[in-house]
DNA sequence: TTTATTGTTCGCAAAAATACGAACAATAAA
DNA sequence: TTTATTGTTCGTATTTTTGCGAACAATAAA
């Protein structure tokens, strides 16, 4: 009956922005890529330019990129900051919630 | 223009399993509890339960937890297995994708 | 056998996410 | 100034997600 917690949504908010394959390979191009200019994103990417820009805005608003406007162009960059804060945020995330060895009484085999 | 990759497709999909706040609660639940039951879970969630079912029923798909029917009841259990995958899909995704340090433009400070 | 208890599934409604082309604004080049 | 390049925003359509109550199935209890 109660609502959620702060931590909860802030983890469920970082995970929902990894959530779809586009903004993953966005994610994964910016860290391969030293020129990561909106066009070079998406020429990589097998989606029209207006949801590229949306994917992008996502991100930002998720704190995860940053871009810059360089002349005409824009330049997109993970946010360091936030990056290592998500990072931590799903490392403890993973490490909280174990089931505890033999505290739960689930079945060890995997069934369907 | 070329598609995603099967290890994009992967993160997208354990994080969008992970992109509700109602199941970020029954994951820390399923970890802090010794008595796992649906009725449990349902009681300190928000929710109907048949929208708590659901929920669940998408974390298991994901591979995420485990359900076995214990009487009337159904107890729900962390996946070991997977969890430990998923944990490692994102320490690495997180790895990989980093700014390396001076090798793209974008400026130090943030902005909105 | 009848009645509770426990969860899932069904059917539906409302909201959010995804995607696109067209129109637009801003800068750079001619 | 006119034209081209670069991205964003707008409007819209489609799909997916989220949520609920009601109906249902399965086991346990009376």
């Amino acid at each position: 009956m109660k609502e959620y917690t702060d931590k909860q949504a802030s983890i469920a908010h970082f995970a929902k922005a990894l959530g779809h394959p586009a903004r993953i390979a966005i994610l994964h191009f910016l860290a391969s890529q030293e020129t990561c200019f909106f066009g070079d994103i998406h020429d990589v990417l097998p989606i029209a330019k207006a949801t590229v820009s949306q994917h992008l805005k996502e991100l930002k608003e998720a704190g995860l990129i940053q871009g810059d406007i360089e002349g005409p162009k824009v330049r997109y960059c993970i946010n360091k900051e936030n990056w290592e804060l998500a990072r931590v945020v799903f490392a403890d995330f993973f490490n909280d919630c174990v089931c505890k060895k033999g505290s739960c009484g689930c079945r060890e085999e995997q069934h369907d």
